[in-house]
DNA sequence: TACTCGATTTAGGTATGCCTAAATATTAGG
DNA sequence: CCTAATATTTAGGCATACCTAAATCGAGTA
């Protein structure tokens, strides 16, 4: 399709941009192939061949050595961030503004993401006053790429009982994000760990209740806390 | 791009079918292989290959027996009618919801109508108290399709002086639609044809307003408009 | 009924982005 | 330090959608 060429940044490379980016976390520690192709669902040959492009770009979107992996350039990492921006500002739109169910906005946001004008950007964010969060508790960039560090650790790095607020979900599978919402699982709420399964999920409950809800492995890998 | 075929109908075959619905009109006129180059800017021979797949595809999209122009098919009109109401829901979007200026909704319609999905089509319909008409004064296809025939005329066709209602404005050049609303010229108003320069544009009034003004022959061919 | 010229199609090529299978490089275990 | 298993890259292909240049078609005129 060489009919949309004005931006020389196509949809392919904005989502490597930003699985890199995502990957490496803000750190920008280098990402493997592998972890790549498993995240966008491309064999590894296609990673290698869009990360030369990548590398070899002008100017050059990351930084890549053969069998060394790669690590986002800081104009690929501003890319990144804009790409992302656009991504959770469309998800924050569609739950407030179209009451999207919160486990349908990630998969329209993928795809929206690449193609709203730096308008439509700019009007839904003004519309919205400017969110910082999204619906799943991922902060939102700013226009000048700033997004406040990230404090939050993964429910299952927990290995004491406790009691945490809910920082964020992982928005990548729809499943997991209704049943979690079923469950009154969502961003700010309390949660109490009250039995660890070793790698098999947690004992958990929520706000004041005394009501103990079971977690699997995948449902607690979704779920990031803060210490309270 | 190989990946996202889950659909078979792609975005080049979209602007195809939603081409060839407008310039045959609601007639189902046959369209020359010309025409559609000129609208979609792409060489003739480009369209003939791109109308070889399209008469190929199951069902077919178009009839088409070389040198002698195409139609749609009943597939076919379904599916333009479908694109066409999302561009119109979307562009009455941005004007309503969004506050976008009337010369900035084609473009940015054009590009997300391919990829916004039923329910976002659904929402935004549902938002709007499912509009008839488009800011342009286009009306929007039914959810099944179906659209109200068309009984407006070109300005440019007019030969005498006399008094319309303006039905709708063509929103394909940007630079016209800002003109024209600047003086005054939108869907419902009405306008005074006061004199005609042959091929070379009208002198106008609005509304019950004395003031003439000047419209070019480009500025005329816009404006489509409905006796009172 | 031919001719001619504009319209249209065919032929051959480019660029993306993806895939599979066959190398090859890296790294961890012995 | 060597080797085997694993990770990664190279090579060769496919599909989409575009383009230019070279045929070829067909409608209107002589
Ligand atoms: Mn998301
Ligand atoms: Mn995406
Ligand atoms: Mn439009
Ligand atoms: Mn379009």
């Amino acid at each position: 399709m060489a009919r949309r060429p004005a931006n020389p940044i196509s949809e392919s490379m904005d989502d490597y941009l930003k699985a890199i980016l995502v990957l490496g976390g803000s750190e920008g520690k280098k990402v493997t192939s592998t972890a790549l192709a498993r995240r966008l669902n491309v064999t590894p040959a296609s990673i290698t061949n869009m990360l030369q492009k990548l590398a070899a770009s002008t100017p050059a979107m990351v930084q890549y050595e053969r069998h060394h992996g790669v690590q986002l350039s800081s104009a690929g990492k501003k890319r990144a961030l804009e790409v992302l921006r656009h991504h959770r500002l469309i998800e924050t739109f569609l739950y407030e503004v179209l009451n999207y169910p919160i486990e349908e906005v990630h998969d329209e946001a993928e795809r929206l993401e690449h193609f709203i004008s730096e308008r439509f950007e700019e009007r839904i964010a003004a519309k919205l006053g400017h969110p910082k969060f999204d619906p799943h508790g991922h902060c939102i960039p700013a226009l000048d790429g700033r997004m406040p560090k990230d404090s939050s650790m993964r429910l299952t790095d927990v290995r004491d009982e406790g009691t945490f607020i809910i920082d964020s979900i992982s928005d990548i599978d729809a499943r997991i994000l209704k049943v979690l919402k079923v469950r009154g699982i969502s961003p700010g709420v309390q949660l109490r760990v009250r039995d660890i399964y070793e790698d098999h999920g947690y004992a958990v409950s929520i706000g004041s209740s005394k009501k103990i809800l079971q977690l699997s492995q995948a449902d607690s890998a979704a779920i990031k806390i803060q210490p309270m």
